[in-house]
DNA sequence: ATTGCAGTATACCGACCGGTATAGTCACAA
DNA sequence: TTGTGACTATACCGGTCGGTATACTGCAAT
């Protein structure tokens, strides 16, 4: 694990990123924490934007491996690992260094769509859809797509919420929701309380 | 409507702090945008933090004010105004002015639990969950701490979604799961075919 | 030994940051 | 008429921003 200097500088960047902000971080901060200095940053990285722009891109990658990996150590079945993905969460929630979500803080700090971090920052949480949706169809789910947005707006409500005030026990509960969302996804509803295709159709798809 | 200066100052300052991002605003766009200067922006707030507070404080109040009064306009009882709620959730994120949630982007703007617009920030959310409890406990809820915190995730993570991508349906998919969960939440569940505690078991709680 | 390259050290650039000092303009009131 | 107070105009402050120029150190390959 012999870091070489420019993941050093990309790391100590990410670090600073995350926990205080994009805008708050200077380069020059950078290059301390980083035990080198603005020359040897702006040989690796042409610009800040740059440096911003590799951040986002490598936390991309490295945390949807993670997910993953975490996912499938607890869960086997296809169900079961949309569950899971509720425990993982609630896991990296309750970590002291748990600032939010890097991409949601970057669109919040860069909030005009046409920005390339804004956009980089969306398309993580489309593979993170696309990866829900890929669960929610291998367990027969009536509509993948659908399920796979609700659970995300739970997972993303839910880090929003912690980052908001922590223990607030919004991992717990964005769970419960999704086992009442997938299960109602899965079974054809035996309720019959209420038409099955009832008053509110869905727009598209 | 004459509005005097130190709400001129507090208007401009507010539509570029949403518009731009707090730490993207300048003091001196501040006082250009409201048509005067920095000495008199200096005059009515002792500071820029000040300023960005006083902004945080009356975005509360309006936007409490008048969400409230858009949904009572659109529901009669506690259960319809639940999901009314989604309906104005769904409006307010399709106008193009949208930029997600001041309170949600301030708080990923300053990062620390104990900094003052973080504190304020999250103020916010929890008034706007006790509003939701008080309609879910109207509507007998089971539990209405529990569904106004689902809910709350739902809304919150359609504002996030929409934010990062614009046109997403996030809205329309947040008030189905709202349909789903406030019925599993009123009615006793008449469900029988599988036992509500399943095969993954939540690590803590 | 010399070259070349990775990295350091440091000083500097113009621009902008939040914030202030000082003087001036204007309307209105005694 | 002379204040007085709200507001403007403008220049300035020290500090920091992103980014660069220049000179230097150390090491490895030829």
């Amino acid at each position: 694990m012999p870091l070489n200097l420019q993941e050093k500088i990309l790391q100590a960047a990410s670090e600073l990123f995350y926990s205080h902000g994009i805008r708050a971080t200077g380069v020059d901060a950078i290059a301390k924490a980083a035990n080198t200095t603005k020359m040897s940053l702006y040989k690796y990285f042409m610009s800040k934007d740059d440096l911003v722009l590799a951040f986002l891109r490598k936390r991309d990658e490295d945390f949807r491996v993670w997910f993953v990996d975490q996912v499938d150590g607890k869960a086997d079945t296809p169900k079961a690992k949309l569950l899971a993905i509720f425990d993982v969460i609630g896991e990296w929630i309750a970590i002291p260094e748990f600032r939010g979500c890097a991409f949601i803080n970057a669109a919040a700090e860069f909030p005009l769509e046409g920005n390339p971090v804004h956009r980089v920052s969306a398309e993580f949480y489309d593979h993170f859809r696309s990866y829900i949706a890929g669960l929610a169809g291998q367990c027969g789910s009536k509509s993948p797509e659908s399920l796979a947005l609700q659970l995300s707006l739970l997972v993303e409500g839910a880090i929003v919420s912690e980052q908001m005030k922590r223990h607030s026990g919004a991992a717990e509960q964005a769970k419960q929701a999704a086992i009442i969302l997938i299960e109602h996804s899965i079974i054809d509803i035996p309720d019959t309380s209420l038409p099955t295709s009832n008053a509110q159709e869905s727009s598209n798809e």
